[in-house]
DNA sequence: CCTTTCCCTGGAATTTTTTCTGGACCGGCT
DNA sequence: AGCCGGTCCAGAAAAAATTCCAGGGAAAGG
């Protein structure tokens, strides 16, 4: 970090906030978290908080209404972007999912704490979801609507693949720990977003690759 | 359960503290509930709560173990009766999966806190994960060696894998508020863990089937 | 029937922690 | 000089966790 003049700490008062309390927010949470924490890490008054965000509450609001703009202009754009090159279905969906964790890598703190915030069952994350999350349904069905038509599948089948897509991009950034400790992979790294869509790459191809028959293995 | 008769209570409180604690968890996080609201809910003197763990962080301990030892048995029990059984490897996993997603739908609340909590990055978390994530990964390592071994795929292919395996059986789990808002699906049904089956099954069919016609000389 | 024991209640006081507010300072700009 | 945006300090106010104490009442044991 630069040394702090005075100069430089001018009007980055702002950007040190969210910066240490996203930080603290991926240790502790978010209820976790005192004002007075945030406050210290980023070497700044208590009081900035409540009066950039209106409290604690308004950093919360703040930092979730941020993710969801930036997350579903990329997957807009990255929609687009495929069409415009005339991308197979299949090669649109590997094409999104790159450009979505490509997203979640540069927000990582971010992203990570708008995952974990968004599992719970209150008030507030419902009226949330409601508005961005039925906007990123529309958009995934718009995706995948060409993969499901020549998939045939039954619609709840449809809907567990799209389930499963959404949630191969965003379980790495909700749970990087999991990944770090247990298989030493880091999603922060360049190197997993080229060896995981190398994965994700695979999952497509098999979900379109063979015809619905299924070999009835013998038990049940 | 039986009504509210002067019997029934006894006893009973602290499991009543158990139960309103994981229900406002759900709603509002660990550090978003207070102990207060979970003496008030369970209908329980405040005091019992120290009482019985010893302060709320060891109401926290004392769940997550209490699920930990659940989950990891129901696995274990469901790979030994899956080879007693002369199961084929694929089947294996359908039936791990089937015995793990029924243990999390009968410990819901307690599931999906766990889940929520272990997605912090502590000091605290990573001690009491270290140990039961460890022997989860040896066991998923067993069960996998044979599918690994018969689609001779690269241990990085493997990883990933076994990560999505693993986040198939906890996701439904983790966010089921999502599946619920946005889906229409409900985790906690029955029938959800049928049809969820099905789509596993296919998962499962599809990693192996394409894989099979490959040549038996793949690299370990 | 009486006594002891154990689980729990009730209502506090105590202590710690947290958010928020009111006002002062300070350097630059007009 | 006088204003203004950004920053700091101290303390009010509120909330939360924990502990204390004085029992009630059912069950178990005599």
């Amino acid at each position: 970090m630069a040394p702090e003049s005075r100069h430089s700490v001018r009007t980055k008062s702002k950007e040190a906030v969210v910066h240490s309390a996203l930080k603290l927010f991926n240790i502790s949470g978010f209820d976790g978290t005192s004002v007075r924490a945030i406050a210290a890490d980023a070497g700044v008054n208590l009081a900035l908080v409540s009066y950039y965000f209106g409290g604690k509450q308004g950093l919360l609001e703040d930092l979730m209404a941020s993710f969801f703009e930036g997350y579903l202009s990329e997957l807009e754009r990255g929609m687009k972007d495929a069409a415009e090159s005339g991308l197979s279905s299949q090669e649109r969906l590997i094409h999104v999912a790159d450009k979505l964790i490509g997203y979640q890598q540069n927000y990582f703190y971010l992203s990570r704490f708008v995952h974990r915030e968004m599992t719970l069952d209150n008030q507030l994350v419902r009226e949330l979801m409601s508005s961005y999350l039925m906007k990123e349904k529309y958009l995934l069905d718009r995706l995948f609507r060409q993969v499901i038509h020549d998939a045939a599948t039954d619609p709840l089948n449809a809907d567990f693949v799209m389930l499963q897509y959404r949630d191969l991009i965003t379980m790495p950034f909700m749970q990087p720990q999991y990944l770090r400790e247990v298989y030493y992979l880091n999603p922060r790294e360049a190197a997993f977003r080229a060896n995981y869509l190398r994965y994700i790459r695979r999952w497509v191809a098999r979900l379109t690759d063979r015809t619905e028959r299924l070999p009835e293995t013998g038990l049940q």
